[in-house]
DNA sequence: CAATAGTCTACCAAATTGGTCGATTAATAA
DNA sequence: TTATTAATCGACCAATTTGGTAGACTATTG
């Protein structure tokens, strides 16, 4: 399961997914709108921010903005930023790979099935980007 | 991520495949075999015997073996047992399955995206069975 | 300079993870 | 029937992660 961190992140996104191209938006107008506590939402945009995928400005007027145009920023890309890897077991991560210290990785059978489960969930969140977080109108 | 404790249950259920029909396998051997804590692996054992996944027997002569035949037991049953939920969130999931407390789920677009993400890798893991973790020649 | 709004550092409680320990119970064999 | 074998059960534990909170600080605008 993706932590409430990487959920609360996907809704914040969801948020400002809707509002690109208008005036910077308020940490706290997402808070209050999508429910997220201010204080723990503050440290998610911040990580999002450090990943490049939000820009912000402090003072008057300020606020947090998408970076890219949304069909930039997969979801993949999110999921990795907040909770890491996406893969079931780290000898079959892309990003964060680990050898398996019990087995040859050519022969295991367990690798062969969780690079195949592994490549079946990418192929959907790989090529799903904050653009598919809006209604279908917006296409 | 899987947890360490259904990797291991991985492990070790693939030991006991490859000894299907044999004698009891005692937990020492799959513990030393696999490199799994001893106590640990008691524990995980235990478990799968509850689910059913697998028998045991006491005494001498005593060990686990598989209850059923290999393919009888998917790789989603396995990890649901070890580690529950498959979905990536709570609103999503077949049988774990819990309301999103702020959201629609019929106009939900992240709801939407996320069940493609399930389906996506349940259409491995619930294909995929304890027989898979055989090697080639043993069709 | 005051108000606004994000940034940074530090801290915290509770839950989960990854185990361990020791006693008990069941089955078998001598 | 007693010793041995091997799984079972309950309790416990340290370390890490999760899900936050508090408060001082910095940058921007008017």
């Amino acid at each position: 399961m993706l932590s409430k961190k990487a959920q609360y992140a996907l809704k914040a996104l969801e948020y400002l997914v809707e509002r690109q191209g208008a005036d910077p938006v308020l940490i706290r107008d997402i808070s209050e709108q999508k429910r997220i506590p201010l204080k723990f939402l503050e440290n998610i945009l911040l990580e999002l921010r450090n990943a490049a995928i939000l820009t912000s400005k402090k003072g008057k007027g300020g606020g947090y903005c998408l970076k890219n145009p949304p069909e930039q920023t997969t979801l993949a890309h999110v999921i990795r930023v907040i909770d890491g890897p996406i893969a079931m077991l780290p000898c079959v991560s892309l990003y964060f790979y680990q050898p398996c210290d019990t087995c040859d990785e050519n022969a295991c059978r367990i690798n062969k099935l969780f690079i195949e489960a592994r490549d079946a969930v990418l192929g959907v969140l790989e090529h799903k980007t904050l653009r598919d977080l809006l209604p279908e109108t917006s296409a």
